[in-house]
DNA sequence: GCAAAAGTGTTGTACTTACACCCATGG
DNA sequence: CCATGGGTGTAAGTACAACACTTTTGC
């Protein structure tokens, strides 16, 4: 009787599909690869696949994003389900997408390259595959409002980060120009940074200090009613 | 050989539950109902149905609302997708939660009866069935978000509404008590609402103005770079 | 005439913005 | 010695927060 009233409804394919966002050159780039399977095969597409039974859809994101990069324990967060009956040329599928923030330098595209997989920069994106360029669309305004209140940004390096750096992929994110003084201002008030004795000697002359986010200043921070802003 | 690669794949009953909101009695209310159905049958819960071949998403969404309300055109969003192996007890069931906004007193619940429809508040809300609490408290996060942003909150009217309505209501949505000279101040600024020559004489002897929301001027507004802000 | 809600301005504070020069270093 | 990016403070303007009294009218 349960069983019936549930299973005599209709059954869907579930995809998900993952914006995973680099930063690189002082751009905001998305990993995207070449569809690997009619229809529109080859055409320029996010990094999907389909959900199975035994795991979450959380668990499927993060099985794709391995599958593709041979990597674990990345920061993800959904942006939302896609429904449209014929969103996919192939078949009625409904597609979850997720973003993931990785560090696009240290990143292990040998594994990616198989599947063609680039950088590009959300500022010159292809047209991809169905709706894929509305996900990614999606995932900036998300990824906007969530940098500008959490701190998820520090997710696209690896622990240290110069101060101009940080500008940077703030810059990128926002997609517009941010005032080096007032930015730092902000920081400085904050304090949730902690400034190392190592300089990144790559980018200047003079070289620049490496930074750290610290987590427990931060939760402290937030225990005590201030918020993150920037 | 294309059908053959989707088809492959696992298949899902996807359900799409509605948080329906309304304003009442100076509080912000959910429109919850006792499961029609086992598991938990009896248990409070959110209105939900599953999704069928030929809709979209937010079609079923729609379809949903209507069922249990018989009322369409109702603004609706997507707030997102439950996907826990777990989280129904009744089968693995992937869930799309929506948010409905509405005029609660002009609400025809003489439909919703049939169902053991009730409006309870957001802020002593039972224990639901599965991770329907979950899904609410998500949707009032979103519902805070657009509110502050987005002229969303007028849909909670029909039309007309008085300042003090209007300040009330933000004031259950941000569930934080709000200046009533800032908030009016505010709202004169953005120079978005029309007074009419009406009053309403319910809540006091000596009659509050209706206002109408205009949208040309908003979307004036807005083309001119400004930006809704509540 | 009084209770009950409607309506109305000002001031101090905090935040945001705009802006320009010196510093350190490798080549 | 010079080119390059790193680092720093101040002043003006804007937005926000706090605050109390008068008005209207039905009973």
């Amino acid at each position: 009787m349960l069983q019936t009233y549930y299973e005599n409804n209709d059954k869907f394919l579930i995809a998900v599909d993952c914006i995973i966002f680099g930063f690189q050159d002082k751009e905001l780039n998305v990993l995207l690869t070449r569809r690997p399977v009619e229809p529109l095969k080859n055409e320029w597409s996010l990094m999907g696949g389909f959900m199975e039974n035994g795991e979450s859809l959380d668990q499927a994101a993060e099985k794709i994003l391995f599958r593709y990069t041979s990597h674990k324990d990345i920061y993800m967060e959904q942006v939302g389900a896609y429904g449209d009956v014929d969103r996919d040329s192939g078949g009625r599928v409904v597609s979850v997408a997720y973003y993931a923030l990785v560090n696009a330098e240290n990143f292990n595209t040998s594994r990616a390259k198989k599947y063609d997989a680039k950088w590009l920069s959300v500022s010159k994106l292809p047209k991809l595959v169905f709706d894929h360029n509305k996900m990614v669309e999606d995932a900036i305004k998300l990824l906007q409002y969530k940098a500008s209140n959490q701190p998820i940004v520090f997710k696209f390096f690896d622990e240290k980060f110069t101060l101009t750096e940080l500008q940077d992929l703030y810059e990128a994110i926002y997609q517009m120009q941010l005032d080096k003084r007032n930015f730092r201002k902000k920081l400085s008030n904050m304090n949730l940074l902690d400034k190392l004795d190592e300089k990144d000697k790559v980018n200047s002359r003079r070289g620049a200090y490496y930074y750290t986010f610290n987590k427990e200043r931060y939760e402290k921070f937030i225990e005590e009613g201030n918020r993150f802003s920037l």
